[in-house]
DNA sequence: CTACAGATAGTAATTATTACGATGTGAAAG
DNA sequence: CTTTCACATCGTAATAATTACTATCTGTAG
């Protein structure tokens, strides 16, 4: 991403009602440069340098309130979470194929809920789908040939 | 559950090649026993009583071994994880819909892959789809009446 | 009965996350 | 440009969940 990108973020930060701190432009720069996923230690990593004695509290609070917000959104990736910028453009429900390799995450127009009946008068509050793979790009380089299709 | 289900666990404990010890005996008879799902502390909790020194890495040790050979599944729900015996009969891949009240689990014979075309030639190795919410019972005890259906 | 691989106890270490009082600061109002 | 103060951060501690490890114990194969 680009400089652009950043603004966008701070904007957004900015117009939600969230004072503009240094800290917080550089978490922005973190996400708008960041290629896949981040977790919250590599926040802290990223930051570390800059502010050296950096609080875990600006971290793990700015994540929460930057995913409450909806700028970021919170992905659970092999059991431990993970954040991105908020697929812009995306705003309505939607599902995401995620590349095992590169992180890359795919946004998919189709819910499974489209053409769902739920069996025993069950009341469906929410759900959870997500598909993982490997995505064309990683596929060419070699990634993920060998891997089998896990049913489960 | 009945006495006769505590056999089943230790029986297929003993199959897969593990020890019966007094503790996996007890670890049986609290799957065997628990109406929903229970929690690592919970299965602690369990045991305590009967072995009062008992060690945290009985505990994981053991949960994850019965996870891994397939004797009890372990679900992410609300943000923790927890575990039930398998459902057994639905040793074919089968996804689950989970109430939020009671915490039963629902089988669910058709998966959202089934008719799925990935668009991108991405390669699909796992995928992940669980359905939240209130079932039939616990809607006539009045749970979820008031809960609205989450896009997420 | 014996031997031993595997299991457990007891404890420590690690990791992730939350909490909180003191201090600092963005930005709104004057 | 100052003042002000609610919000943000720092520094540190506490909590919680999980993993690690060694000495000891035990289920079970032979």
């Amino acid at each position: 991403m680009e400089e652009r990108d950043v603004e966008l973020i701070v904007q957004s930060m900015n117009r939600l009602g969230l004072r503009i701190t240094d800290q917080r432009k550089t978490i922005a720069q973190l996400f708008a440069n960041a290629t896949g996923f981040l977790s919250a230690k590599e926040v802290f990593l990223g930051m570390v340098d800059k502010y050296d004695g950096i609080s875990f509290d600006t971290i793990y609070r700015n994540l929460r309130l930057l995913k409450e917000l909806g700028v970021i959104e919170q992905f659970q990736i092999e059991d431990s979470y993970k954040y991105r910028v908020a697929c812009f453009g995306h705003q309505h429900h939607h599902h995401h194929m995620i590349c095992l390799s590169c992180n890359r995450v795919i946004p998919l127009e189709s819910c499974p809920m489209d053409n769902f009946q739920a069996p025993d008068q069950f009341r469906i509050v929410k759900h959870r789908f997500e598909i993982y793979g490997y995505c064309d790009n990683c596929q060419q380089q070699g990634m993920g040939e060998d891997a089998e299709t896990i049913s489960a």
